[in-house]
DNA sequence: CAATTCGTGCAACTTTGTTGCGTAAACAGA
DNA sequence: TCTGTTTACGCAACAAAGTTGCACGAATTG
């Protein structure tokens, strides 16, 4: 059953990381590893069925997550975090995509080169944060 | 003096769009004309000196600002909105960039094309926002 | 200068996220 | 499988940013 190969690529991937592999956190992380598009701290609780961890949890369980590389924080202009596991395609910097309408967000594969790029004297590049808006397929 | 030519500007700017000339909204617009970079609420507020108005007059006014075009808001990692005036140079759409190490946001002068981007099939593209993060000059 | 419209201030509320601390659960070793 | 230690969880309280409703007061219009 998927449900079981989630749970168990999760548990496996957080062991990798020397954490305790607790129920809630293998839930959580099974559950993003099962979404294509990137979820709200709220949307999460609300899709975890028969288990209601605090809110506190959830919050540290995803900040844990993040802090191992296992997901990432998608900042949006809605003040709210979005996360998404980092498949391998994403373990490099990519773009995200909010629809306008229904607030989806996705991961681009791609990112624009740096070149194109021209930043004021004597500024140093770091990382750039890329939020493509528009409409998605089903929102068209 | 300067600052009586942006309070004269900030007022003129928003009689042109049929508001009320009060003193906060020209005290707010007249301040922002004067940043370089984009400054959030706070920095506004301590900014005002010998004028305090209430936290809700300060975000309804900074509202209508934008709504009204004359500013912009800048979404950012840290949940908080930073407002910019809307330069000439930055009526068109453009990227930003915020200093990782001073939390400073300035307006940057081009996006890369939407060319460099290729959205998933059936997606519509519309705006994008683009944050890149480094060391300004002072912080480098 | 009176009437009306629009802006402001106050209070209360909402949402999102954080901190401290005691308790409970997971893992390791016997 | 029991026991001890470490780690995670839950609760309560807090914090920051922003919003809403409503009554009052100040700008404009005539």
């Amino acid at each position: 059953m998927m449900l079981n190969t989630y749970r168990d690529t999760a548990e496996e991937l957080i062991r990798k990381e020397g954490g305790r592999a607790t129920g809630i956190r293998v839930r959580i992380l099974a559950l993003l590893l099962a979404q294509e598009q990137a979820v709200t701290h709220r949307e999460i609780e609300a899709r975890l069925t028969g288990l209601q961890p605090d809110r506190v949890t959830l919050y540290r369980v995803l900040q844990w997550l993040a802090d191992k590389g296992l997901i990432h924080k998608i900042t949006s202009d809605d003040r709210v975090w979005r996360f998404h596991v980092n498949h391998d395609a994403y373990m490099h910097q990519h773009a995200h995509f909010k629809c306008t309408r229904c607030a989806k967000v996705v991961c681009l594969d791609e990112l624009p080169s740096r070149r194109h790029l021209t930043l004021p004297a004597g500024y140093q590049f770091q990382s750039m944060e890329l939020t493509v808006k528009g409409l998605c397929a089903q929102c068209v």
